[in-house]
DNA sequence: CCTCACAACTGGTCCAACCAGTTGACAACT
DNA sequence: AGTTGTCAACTGGTTGGACCAGTTGTGAGG
């Protein structure tokens, strides 16, 4: 067995993860009242506080409506929750988890491929020396997938500040963290990409000589092979 | 005065909204310590679990690192936010706000685009109809804002739905509920092309055809027009 | 100078009570 | 009968205080 630091869930966070795959599963249908806090309280038995906690994130994620007076009600997830939601989606049996990793993978192409546009178009000097650099970071040989992983991110975040648009920076986030959540068993598809250092320094070298055309063309060279 | 719904906000909403603010606006430092959650309650006069809430909620946001024991810490929001982020964003002064929807509007484009292509490429017979249908529904004659982005909001719902890909589906939810909040005033650009009821019913045909070439290049008619 | 134990923090959890809205049932009035 | 008003029984919102469980810095002892 492998000595690892011990995983310390604080309560909240367990009853907020079962109410989410609760939600998500669909075995708490849109329109119905979730239980009352108390009720739930005692089901989980947990204290009040530690559901509230929990309530409170649902809400924020667009999973629930809470309103003082009347009843907890769980909201359609397809209507309202966000992109972070994305990833319990994957793990909640909902919707094939190879689907999931499918969707995220699109997006970040989609993405990717204009922010790499954005990037040669508006990518200040000090900038575009950034993205020069990281994509040289990219192994001449085949090494960890972690490894892989972060320089692989290194060097879409290097993009994406060229192409200087908040949005697209904060959406960045949310996918990578997608990404790394779901984890790399269902990842085997991005590796051939990752490991592809050749198309990366293309991808660079065309962004420096502010060639959107190029770089489109080569943003999708790299980031379309999966579904197509 | 007008007759409106009384905005009660709850105590912990307050709370979050200032952190949030005083996080992203940069008075507090990324890596600083946050105050402890007994200082803060005294503070904010307001008892310590409110506090608690509010702070498991920016975790969530990822605007702060929270371990027992330790300190709570402040995150860089660049580097950890999400894309639901960005509204508070807009509010708090850190970066014009002109700025943040220009950014919004741009990656709206860009999924936008991507999703109608999507949409004429797998979009079941049943979906097909359902963005005809709402294409039809943009007034020939300008009507109120407000109608106006529903409208819009339906149609391209719709157009997500046929692109079968949940990560837009719930990036859409995340953009519209940011649109929405950031309020109409900074929005006037988008109203041109709300009102364009003839592009967007040859958007919806060119998709009904399964034209994948056409539907991309009257999205970005659509969609394009601001930044250019 | 190093080590280790402890005190003084930090966040995590619980109990118990009360405040503040919503809802539905039911009596009272028209 | 139909409407109105009242009230009890819910719901979530907030508070206080206590204690548990980790982390961290400090200072006595080696």
């Amino acid at each position: 067995m492998p000595i690892a630091p011990v995983v310390r869930a604080a309560v909240s966070e367990v009853v907020f993860a079962a109410l989410t795959d609760e939600i998500l599963s669909g075995r708490l249908a849109p329109e119905e009242p979730l239980p009352s806090e108390r009720e739930l309280a005692e089901a989980f038995e947990v204290n009040r506080h530690a559901i509230r906690e929990a309530l409170k994130r649902l809400q924020q994620s667009g999973l629930v409506s809470i309103s003082q007076g009347g009843r907890t009600r769980v909201l359609d997830w397809r209507g309202h929750a966000g992109l972070d939601t994305l990833v319990a989606l994957a793990t909640s049996g909902a919707v094939p988890s190879a689907k999931v990793v499918a969707d995220l993978v699109e997006m970040r192409a989609a993405l990717g491929i204009d922010a790499a546009v954005l990037c040669a178009r508006r990518a200040k000097p000090e900038q575009l020396a950034v993205v020069v650099e990281a994509a040289h970071a990219y192994p001449e040989t085949p090494g960890a997938t972690a490894d892989l992983t972060a320089v692989d991110l290194v060097f879409w975040t290097a993009v994406v500040d060229g192409a200087d648009n908040l949005a697209y920076r904060l959406g960045l986030n949310t996918l990578a963290e997608g990404i790394a959540a779901i984890g790399h068993e269902h990842l085997a598809g991005l590796l051939e990409e990752y490991a592809d250092r050749g198309r990366h320094l293309a991808l660079a070298a065309a962004i420096e000589a502010r060639d959107e055309d190029a770089a489109r063309r080569l943003a999708g060279d790299l980031l379309l092979r999966h579904g197509a």
